[in-house]
DNA sequence: ATCACTTTGTTGAGTATTCAACATATTCAT
DNA sequence: ATGAATATGTTGAATACTCAACAAAGTGAT
């Protein structure tokens, strides 16, 4: 039985390898810029010249590091939608459940990701992403939905304490618990969130 | 840097995929002769004309299986003669320690080839290579090393007594700790061992 | 025993990775 | 500021793996 989508596995098999070695040496070396093509290679155990296939530098690289988490937490907060357009809530949130849980499941990407002070900052993006998830994606229902709350202001909220909370949990090495985590930051805003809709139902 | 043993160490792992998959088949089969060269090549996600490139045929990699197994048990037992060509006993025989040691670490691997009643006979292989590796590179010393005591008839007696003992374990499914395990077999024999000598001492 | 089906072993063309070599940049010590 | 050493990006030839296709052998149901 042939697989014709091997290729592309395998493809992006060396590339994990190759985000997991400068991941590590991120965790290590504590500068990204010290940090050579060569020492990725080796640790990854491919040759030098089959970084230049994949990627065109160390920044590219890079790049798909932060992609690689927006993503992630794209999809584990996207994830309680499947099949459904409205998720009602009952207690801790599930996108907030999920989302923790994926950041745990990769915390060396994000503890590498924090360590970065430079330019790229990884929570302005994870706002910025927030921002138009919660206006595009996904919307929020309130008990308070009057005419005089504003949306945008309530976004505002929404997203910088979300992800206040979620860079507390970085810098403080993960020392609480997933379950506290989403219990804690649902219980932030959960006397005004009733429900979240989904407004693309087309995708899975 | 350039690794010149690279190309090597990706056939090698390549190898490793194709045989952790068939042992894993094997475990759920009970069957070596039911399993397909797609089978192994789909679990383990390569392409099937990959196998031929490592493998004439599944006896092919059968074969190295049980080479793997014995080769594996003699590293363990020849490791703590390294840079000394005598080994004295103070309580556990240091090889016994790192040969149990070394089963659990491939349990998977022992107990694939243990389910295989057919021809080759894991622990008939086994017992060969005690033998030869007991007469042959290991010597051991006894107390009562009298003339009328002959070497051949005590090592009849220690090889089965050694494969016995490992036989039973694997087939008990390695409920015993390995501590037990090497501190048992020792004891059985350690009234009559005092040393052990490795003849070739020109290899690490 | 026949026929459909699966498995096997092989082949050729295409892609991914390796390796050594090279010319430029960059870094670093003096 | 200079020179030595290291890092970068690229190239061409070799090897490993992928994929689709094929003929031949084996399997299984009727």
């Amino acid at each position: 039985m042939n697989n014709p989508n091997r290729q592309m596995r395998k493809k992006q098999l060396t590339k994990t390898f190759l985000k997991n070695a400068f991941i590590d040496l991120i965790l290590e070396n504590n500068n990204v810029h010290s940090i050579t093509i060569s020492e990725i290679t080796d640790r990854a155990d491919f040759n030098r010249g089959t970084f230049y296939i994949h990627y065109q530098d160390k920044i590219d690289l890079l790049e798909e590091l932060y992609q690689d988490a927006i993503e992630g937490i794209h999809q584990s907060i996207k994830k309680p939608y499947r099949n459904k357009a409205k998720v009602f809530l009952n207690g801790v949130i599930p996108s907030n459940k999920l989302l923790f849980e994926h950041i745990e499941k990769h915390k060396k990407l994000f503890k590498a990701l924090d360590r970065i002070e430079n330019n790229p900052d990884i929570y302005k993006r994870l706002e910025l992403f927030l921002w138009n998830l919660f206006s595009k994606e996904i919307y929020i229902e309130r008990e308070t939905d009057a005419k005089e709350t504003r949306y945008d202001i309530f976004l505002s909220f929404q997203v910088h304490a979300t992800v206040g909370v979620i860079k507390y949990w970085i810098k403080k090495d993960f020392i609480f618990s997933t379950s506290i985590m989403s219990e804690q930051l649902t219980s932030f805003y959960s006397d005004k969130v009733i429900a979240m809709n989904f407004k693309n139902q087309n995708l899975d």
